[in-house]
DNA sequence: AGGTTTTGCGAGAACGTTCTCGCACAGAAT
DNA sequence: ATTCTGTGCGAGAACGTTCTCGCAAAACCT
């Protein structure tokens, strides 16, 4: 338990009878040194249990060779969890490590997290980014000239990279399935942050992932000509009580849908608990569709259908970018869109 | 897009009009400075966007107030993600960052992990251990005398403080509901890495938690005369393949047992997988039992009766123990075990 | 032999902080 | 008027690297 000073490289170098620039250039292997003394440092360097402090190195050379990652933990979307492993995986095969904060949707933690992280000296920043009709933080003078990739949500009047989905084909497809089957009255559940409990006006301002959903899920129920009359949009709080409170209000209106598309997977669990509780056997007496593809929605009886989206590929395409920005700087910015896919279970019935 | 170099405490000073130490007493308030300068120097600060470099400030003071994360992604058991989010933010209450690393249970890549974080100078580990004979990472003088605790899996012959949960407790309440309810055929479905396919023959080595897990199967059994003949314990590796492949074979046994313990959730998903392709109701036709609660096993109808362990306390109390540690080196190592508790929902059948 | 290039290495600066030390000057005590 | 205590501040070292520069010796050329 002493603290013993970790050995330097001004031991190494004495223990191997050199200088420490020799040492370093040694270890390194840069400039010129001679066979002998590269195998006289490396073994001094082993002897002692040498391992270059990256602080040091990181202040000389300017790169800390670590990104930071601010996300939404969201547990029930299966998307923190994914899309963080991805990251930090391809983060390690490019040499790099994450910083990881946590927002829970609140855009003044997110600054403050982009500001700490930057004061870490981060060289580039993943961010999923809240709600908000500002973005202070997220202006280029403000980075410090780093880059940033965006990912899961875009903000379109910002010149950022971004590495987003195709919900709104994904959506579509969901949507055509469905009629397809026989369904004429559609229910959409709209996850939207702001608004109390639940209501059928569509607030100012969304995400872009909600926006992308609505439009998908717009076009889907025109193609199939579903009037207005017959779709029930519901917008509602990411909160438990609002969200099953929504639910049994949908299958109590004038117009109960037959199914219930869903924005996210805590909407979908909702639909699920209120569906539990009626006695309404999903797959039967209600269908269900959600966003996001996880073990649980493929191995539950039924099957839950879903729209899936590639998170993983999402997660390493963004850090590809991002080390490509971070090595070699002033390239464009791309806005990269990855395909969704319908993946059909048996939560929708055919009627 | 300009790499503007940051202001640095010497350009506030300069702005301020005076010499970088009076510049950085002002800012970090410690020593003599007059009213008027640290007015001044604030300001000028401010001005100019002054952002300390905490790379530098890290290299003075020999503290990152970062801490290391060696984790694994296992996205079934719901804890990774709910493990991480309570780490970063109880870090973040304690004004520490968190440098994340994933190893997929591999020794290797956690000894990687663990030798790279310390030479970004982090100031302590959290630690979900690799299963392994020898782990001649985590030995006092490798680690630099930086603290480390452990969570989730204990490791019983090195000295290292602990934060793990009393699954042993858990898994006997489990059996003993399950008794209660009539079932005299237990199953136990036991993730085991290492493991070729599955096999009744237990391994030599196991993680702490399914040894835990054993023995209050073990208890509960006995507890309820349950004889050895009528238990049948299946040791598994953690594959789809393996695992649907080892279900098929307990019901198909001269002992099919009516209800089924898992000792993770891939093994729970392999039952429901299996129990769906035969069209056997869970909590009708074959009853379950797994270990960590979810969302989705709440939602899920029926609900999975679980064997809940508090993660988010296990995580946040981690960080704490390790602060503790870090702040105040030199404490006794502490094994902490956090209860778990069994919550019954219909997956378990009355006959 | 003489000059020129190449090779190996060390001295020292630099990255941006913090912090010890000492100096000058103020006001208070003798 | 002289000594004392205290206050505010600057000079400079230190943290552990990397990297530029220059210098000596060795190698190469005529």
């Amino acid at each position: 338990m002493q603290r013993t000073p970790a050995p330097t490289i001004a031991d190494v170098a004495e223990r191997a009878g050199v200088s420490p620039a020799t040492a370093s250039r040694a270890l390194s292997n840069y400039g010129r040194v001679s066979k002998d003394t590269v195998e006289k440092v490396r073994s001094a360097a082993a002897e002692i249990g040498y391992r270059p402090n990256e602080l040091a190195r990181a202040m000389r050379v300017g790169s800390t060779r670590t990104i930071g990652l601010v996300i939404i933990a969201d547990f029930t979307n299966a998307f923190f969890d994914r899309a963080t492993k991805a990251i930090v995986d391809a983060a390690r095969a490019h040499d790099y490590q994450v910083l990881i904060t946590n927002t829970d949707e609140d855009i003044d933690v997110e600054q403050q997290a982009v500001l700490t992280l930057l004061d870490k000296q981060v060289d580039g920043l993943i961010i999923v980014p809240s709600l908000a009709k500002e973005h202070p933080h997220l202006g280029t003078t403000q980075l410090g000239g780093r880059p940033v990739v965006l990912i899961d949500r875009r903000i379109d009047e910002l010149p950022l990279t971004s590495v987003t989905t195709d919900d709104a084909s994904g959506t579509r497809a969901a949507v055509l399935d469905a009629t397809a089957k026989g369904h004429r009255k559609l229910g959409f559940l709209i996850s939207a942050v702001g608004v109390p409990e639940f209501t059928t006006i569509a607030p100012t301002e969304m995400i872009s992932t909600v926006r992308d959903r609505s439009n998908g899920f717009r076009r889907g129920a025109t193609d199939s000509n579903i009037p207005i009359a017959d779709q029930l949009w519901v917008y509602c709080a990411d909160e438990p009580s609002s969200s099953e409170a929504a639910v049994a209000s949908m299958l109590d209106s004038d117009m109960p849908p037959s199914v219930i598309f869903t924005s996210n997977n805590d909407m979908a669990l909702a639909v699920l608990q209120v569906a539990g509780q009626r006695g309404l056997a999903i797959g039967r007496d209600l269908s269900l569709v959600t966003v996001d593809d996880s073990v649980w929605a493929a191995a539950m009886v039924p099957g839950i259908s879903v729209i899936a989206r590639p998170v993983e590929e999402l997660g390493s395409i963004a850090v590809a970018r991002l080390v490509e920005r971070i090595e070699s700087p002033g390239q464009d910015v791309e806005r990269l869109v990855l395909p969704t896919q319908y993946i059909s279970r048996s939560s929708v019935a055919t009627i």
